[in-house]
DNA sequence: CATCTCACG
DNA sequence: ACGTACGTGAGATGC
């Protein structure tokens, strides 16, 4: 029995397995062992983050793992070094030189020093920025920094994907058990970690294809389960703005509301960029928005970014109430709240500098994402009851969304079944003005499930 | 071991 | 005046 290495709580998956068997609460008793460890901080959090019943279940389901097909990993593989090979030939040609392609700070002198093209800037290092947006406004002006993104795109899928999930499947079980922190993020969020199965790609086709890779069992499939736009429902209903509620109630799509509320277009006369820019600002509202955070994310002037803005607090009142009251809590406090009143520190609300500004975002943020985290927290504490006569299992969770791996013939039920405890989750103790609504789908891999 | 970059919600 | 979207984890580079 390997103790010694255990964090307070994160379980390897060997001595899960072996502890879970006997007794499925083992874990929160490790956990009580190491708690005095912790620092005092630390403790605090977890104190108030922790929901007892949430530690048997997250230790079953790294017990649980995922099957993970290594061949299909070791295919693909194989063809992201063939095309980043090629790749790396066509970028030397262009910049004139060998050079390493995965090195920022050789490829910035190459296209600002050498190649002379505009736009470098240098950060706090002295070293030039080749972030991806940096290198897609330069794609305008020279072919290489398009190639430099291609060959990123896919070093990122080898190198964290292909290639390290292979080492992470156990030659036990034949599958990937990730562990979870149960008090891993500041918001109440879970933490997936070695591996992280929480940042499987899915938003382009190149990567969305890893997930054919996350298999179920012969004679079972998997089910994904989520929550739609969880987050924006929360602040409809916690800031009180009845045209967002009226939205979900009615089932319309929310970005294009947004966008005809703002931009006085009608909803049959939208188009997608109008949409997109509604949306980048309802997320926005959700992290804290500024003027100069929305301008970069939708690269547009600062004053038409701000401009937007005042338009939306305008439209939706309640949310510059919203924020005011929960920055002006925070700094009475020292900590807000989610709808189910956990409490979350904000030490550095009342810092002067740089600083100020993170955490006044921090702090409108983190009552929506953290009552978010709640809610599916209460799901999965009575999922395993409310599934327990399925030949079902629940697999892994990525913050809004659920994945089970079941026998075929119960998948039917079991999304009836786990949408239910999921759309319900906020009851009894909190009644929310905006209905949660749950997708679901499923097949053969994640791919297909999601 | 810090920094940069990028994968996810 | 200042520097900014919120929350994470992980791999490669280079000091």
């Amino acid at each position: 029995m390997r103790v010694t290495h255990l964090t307070f709580d994160r379980v390897p998956v060997a001595d899960a397995v072996r502890y879970a068997a006997e007794d499925a609460d083992v874990t929160l008793r490790l956990w009580e062992a190491f708690k005095p460890q912790l620092h005092r901080k630390r403790v605090a959090t977890v104190y108030e983050t922790l929901e007892r019943p949430l530690v048997p279940v997250l230790a079953r389901m790294e017990m649980a793992g995922i099957r993970v097909d290594r061949d299909t990993l070791s295919r693909m593989s194989n063809a992201f070094a063939q095309s980043m090979a090629g790749l790396e030939d066509e970028i030397q040609k262009l910049a004139g030189r060998p050079f390493n392609v995965g090195s920022p700070k050789q490829l910035g002198e190459i296209l600002f020093d050498e190649m002379a093209l505009p736009g470098g800037v240098k950060g706090k290092t002295g070293a030039y920025g080749t972030g991806a947006d940096v290198l897609e406004d330069l794609a305008t002006e020279h072919e290489l920094p398009g190639k430099v993104l291609d060959w990123r795109q896919l070093a990122k899928l080898k190198s964290t994907y292909t290639d390290a999930l292979q080492d992470h499947i156990n030659p036990e079980t034949g599958r990937v058990h990730t562990s979870y922190s149960i008090a891993g993020a500041n918001t109440g969020r879970l933490a997936s970690t070695d591996p992280n199965l929480q940042n499987i790609p899915v938003r382009t086709e190149e990567g969305r294809r890893i997930r054919e890779a996350f298999v179920a069992e012969k004679g079972k499939v998997l089910v994904s389960l989520d929550y739609s736009q969880i987050e924006l429902r929360i602040l409809a209903h916690v800031a009180g703005i009845d045209a967002l509620k009226t939205a979900f109630r009615e089932g319309h799509d929310i970005h294009a509301m947004t966008a005809s509320e703002m931009f006085d277009v009608p909803l049959d006369q939208m188009t997608p960029d109008i949409r997109r820019q509604a949306k980048a600002i309802n997320f926005g509202v959700i992290y804290g928005i500024s003027g100069f955070g929305l301008a970069r994310n939708l690269r547009i002037p600062r004053d038409q970014a701000q401009g937007f803005i005042d338009r939306y607090f305008e439209r939706f009142p309640g949310i510059r109430a919203y924020m005011d009251n929960t920055v002006a809590f925070a700094k009475e406090n020292g900590f807000v709240q989610t709808l189910f009143g956990r409490k979350i520190h904000t030490p550095e609300i009342n810092a002067k500098g740089p600083g100020a500004g993170f955490a006044r975002r921090a702090a409108i943020n983190a009552p929506i994402q953290g009552t978010a985290a709640d809610v599916i927290r209460r799901a999965m504490i009575r999922m395993d009851g409310a599934i327990g006569h399925l030949p079902a299992k629940m697999l892994l969770q990525v913050h809004d969304e659920l994945l089970f791996e079941v026998e075929e013939a119960a998948a039917h039920d079991l999304i009836g079944v786990a949408r239910e405890v999921m759309e319900g989750a906020a009851a009894p103790a909190v009644k929310m003005d905006v209905a949660l609504s749950v997708d679901a789908g499923r097949g053969a891999n994640w791919a297909e499930a999601h």
